[in-house]
RNA sequence: GCGCCCGUAGCUCAAUUGGACAGAGCAUUGGACUACGAAUCCAAAGGUUGCAGGUUCGAGUCCUGCCGGGCGCGCCA
């Protein structure tokens, strides 16, 4: 929070010395060394260029002006020229009464001002369970959506199901295929169709369900089975990321764009405005006038649509009807080649490009031993998400995905997990949040009653408490950057300082004491750090339990 | 061949988007419970940031060229 009175106060000495530079970008950061104080800008460096002065110069005449200010206790120069500011200790004092005072209110933000947020995440074709490459993602977007919930966007989340097209057609056919095979017919099973075993438990219920399926016709049975496919797994996906605690608000159709004429729609608006044409009997669009490498086929010569077509559909009718401010993709980065496609697409329809973002959630792959594979749905080899969850826990696996950035990948050794899983930073986390429950309930035990208001907070005076106190107060600096960035682990990183920050206050003084008068004020701190465990796990969808 | 991502301590990853002496966890070694939970704490050790140039007050971060790994490059999805 002091992160943004500096940066304002910082604004406004430049814009008073500076005008005709009051747009230049500078940096408020906490340094590394404590003895370059509490934060630190770099404003009088990055002015250098443009005014005729020294750094040192320019950052005297800031200095002199910052130093009136209330909140700085000391506003000293050093090295090339960088200002660095001591904060008042009273002021962390007050922000945590704050904090206490306003309840939940004290976590929110307003960066976004209401405006209208898709997120589309996960969106795994209903061909197969969900692996743990889809649980990275699904933990990746439920987190971000719950940051960009927190920080005044409305947000809506979405499964976006491609239930249309040649591969819903092979899963019907593995289907079908394994149906004959289990009652004794000879097959052969293609390549390219899914191999898993759970196509087998899906022929069984075919056969079930429909007893003369195998004396119909071949295209009758395959829909039949295709139908009953989507319809279990789809169930089954939405078990899994209900136990993994990622929610929907909405599980939108691929099939629906066409039923509703929206890519019809598109398309015709695409056509008036010049940007398609046809050659080898199929539909192009003009991708590479956009930034494309090349101009793409929306509709085949066969007749079918690519999964392109229904893609502009989908994206125009998110922009232009269901009237989406911000619009943030999490996909696969094998996706990545399709990046440029949609974005050219969104461009050619005028959208800003910056209304629309892609995440690209990188690989993950399993280690096993010291060989590494990459998952495959189609050929059956994966780990299922809802074994890991069963073996490990919700709250681990999200942990170790949430604690990673979304573009480096991952080679995940399930063993290794289950093992290790007492030794995740999640339980590290947890535990802060436990002990200080655990101190409050012993104080009830003992008759004291806490009175967080009252507290006499001048009172926390050592520097692991100041510290306890500085970062309570850099919560939403953190928030802020990680909204803006779409990067959870930010988060994650910071829970684990401050469970590290508290656990080592909690090992060198006591709470509970006969000084009630600072014990009042301790146990004020203690509820302070309880609830922004409470919140920032609650951002990543990990539990914050009482007792462990 | 072209494009995107990655390369940081033995391992898994950070580094406030160009900032000051590159930091955590795990693993290793040594220490700390008769007081609120030891799932904890303290300390030690661990580095030419893949390599070579360049840009500037300042580079792990930006540019160029290599090396290594992953992923893409279809009228597939």
């Amino acid at each position: 929070m002091i992160k943004r009175i500096i940066r304002s106060k910082v604004k406004e000495v430049l814009e008073s010395l500076y005008p005709e530079h009051k747009d230049t970008f500078f940096e408020v950061e906490i340094p590394k060394n404590e003895a370059f104080g509490d934060y630190s800008t770099n404003v009088a460096l990055v002015l250098k260029g443009k005014v005729g002065k020294s750094p040192r110069e320019i950052a005297q005449s800031f200095s002199e002006m910052l130093s009136q200010e209330e909140n700085f206790s000391k506003v000293e120069i050093a090295g090339p020229g960088f200002i660095n500011f001591w904060i008042a200790e009273e002021f962390y004092r007050k922000n945590l009464k704050d904090l206490l005072k306003k309840g939940d209110e004290f976590f929110k933000l307003d960066l976004g001002r209401g405006q209208k947020v898709l997120v589309e995440f996960v969106s795994a074709n209903p061909t197969g369970p969900l692996h743990i490459g889809h649980g990275r993602g699904a933990a990746y977007g439920d987190s971000i959506a719950r940051i960009l919930s927190q920080t005044g966007f409305s947000v809506v989340r979405e499964y976006y199901i491609n239930d249309q097209g040649t591969q819903m057609h092979t899963l019907g056919k593995s289907v079908y295929l394994r149906a004959k095979e289990l009652v004794g017919e000879k097959i052969e099973f293609p390549e390219d169709g899914y191999q898993g075993a759970y196509i087998y438990d899906i022929a069984k219920l075919a056969l079930e369900r429909y007893p003369n399926l195998l004396s119909v016709s071949e295209d009758e049975a395959i829909a039949l089975c295709r139908d009953l496919a989507v319809e279990v797994i789809l169930e089954d996906i939405r078990m899994d990321l209900e136990k993994f605690r990622a929610h929907f608000d909405s599980w939108y159709s691929e099939r629906s764009l066409f039923e509703r004429g929206v890519v019809a729609r598109v398309l015709r608006l695409l056509e008036e405005k010049g940007l398609i044409y046809e050659k080898d009997s199929a539909l192009w669009f003009r991708a590479k006038d956009f930034g494309d490498e090349k101009d793409r086929v929306l509709r085949k010569s066969t007749g079918d649509y690519t999964y392109f077509a229904s893609d502009i559909a989908y994206h125009y009718e998110k922009f232009f009807e269901r009237g989406f401010d911000l619009c943030v993709n999490l996909w696969g980065a094998d996706h990545h080649g399709y990046v440029p496609r949609l974005k050219s697409a969104m461009k050619a329809l005028g959208v800003p490009e910056e209304k629309l973002r892609v995440i690209l959630i990188q690989m993950v792959n399993l280690l096993e031993g010291t060989e590494l594979k990459s998952m495959s749905t189609r050929r059956g080899e994966f780990v299922e998400l809802k074994e890991l969850i069963s073996e490990v826990g919700t709250d681990a696996v999200r942990f170790i995905f949430l604690s990673r950035s979304s573009d480096s990948s991952l080679d995940f050794d399930v063993e290794l997990t289950k093992k290790q899983s007492q030794e995740n930073p999640v339980y590290y986390v947890q535990y802060a949040h436990a002990r200080i429950c655990s101190v409050f309930a012993k104080a009830e035990e003992k008759g004291i009653k806490p009175n967080f208001l009252e507290a006499n907070l001048a009172l926390l005076q050592e520097k692991e408490e100041l510290k306890l106190l500085k970062l309570i107060d850099s919560f939403d600096d953190v928030l802020e950057s990680s909204a803006l960035q779409l990067a959870p682990y930010k988060i994650t990183y910071y829970l684990m300082d401050l469970a590290s920050a508290f656990h080592d206050y909690y090992t060198k003084y006591r709470i509970i004491q006969d000084d009630t008068e600072l014990m009042q004020a301790r146990l004020a701190l203690c509820e302070g750090v309880r609830r922004v465990l409470k919140h920032g796990l609650e951002l990543l969808g990990v539990s914050a339990p009482e007792k462990m």
